[in-house]
DNA sequence: TTGTGTTACGTTATAATATAACATTAAAAT
DNA sequence: ATTTTAATGTTATATTATAACGTAACACAA
């Protein structure tokens, strides 16, 4: 079960690790490129594999990816961030009962819950 | 203050109207040609007035849009959708305290709340 | 009414994001 | 050992979105 990480997925990881702010797959791309990864498809194949193990999350009104700093990350799929519009950081959001509320949510239209994504947008602690 | 909209805009808001699901960009384009509009960037502008002035809607993981079905919607900036991945049919959420629950979560983390864009996956109603 | 600012338009080009397809190699599993 | 699964490298292309330019339409004050 532990999840062995290729070169190619520890070097993307390892990007992703050590930025401040999400980055786009291209400009994970141009990081690497000195280390051999030279097509867009390497790098996009890395973050589906990470994604999928819950090691990365993509901010999809960004199109950009961050590393998740939460050890054995339950949010494979359901995510939720605080986007600070000052500093471009973004915080993940760790609240359990989120789909637990969610799901009330969206039971009051009749709609069963799966899974969602959150993304609020605001200020920051340190920027505020 | 009323909005009066131009051709091209009222033409993209019409196709939106008439879908049943998002549509992208470039579907708009594709389902307008014959109406003389002839590229992206008039359906992209077209786009970006509707939504600023809250007629349509981005859905951020689709990369597509909605018409708003609300008389004066409020969600300009804030948006919060169901999104049925039975019928990929889009229903907007109408639930006016979610600012302020979700104003209640970032507080606990510093985070001053500003807008959100939430996105709800799962089943709708007539495909439960 | 002429100017002046603003907004939208049409058009061409290009940027930015993401996937398809194919042959090959490495690794894991039985 | 061999089979099957997953990852690789590579080239090409699809999809989504903006830049940049000049022009036209309109609002409205001087």
């Amino acid at each position: 079960m532990e999840s062995h990480l290729t070169n190619n997925q520890k070097i993307v990881l390892q990007t992703l690790e050590k930025s401040e702010q999400p980055l786009g797959a291209y400009s994970i791309l141009f990081n690497i490129e000195k280390k051999g990864i030279k097509s867009p498809q390497q790098v996009y194949r890395a973050l589906d594999k990470l994604i999928e193990i819950g090691a990365v999350h993509k901010i999809e009104s960004l199109n950009s990816y961050i590393a998740c700093k939460h050890e054995n990350c339950k949010a494979r799929e359901s995510t939720s961030f605080l986007i600070c519009q000052e500093c471009q950081k973004v915080f993940e959001v760790v609240e359990n009962n989120l789909p637990d509320e969610l799901s009330k949510l969206s039971r009051k239209s009749n709609f069963k819950y799966s899974t969602h994504n959150l993304e609020i947008f605001g200020v920051c602690k340190a920027c505020g």
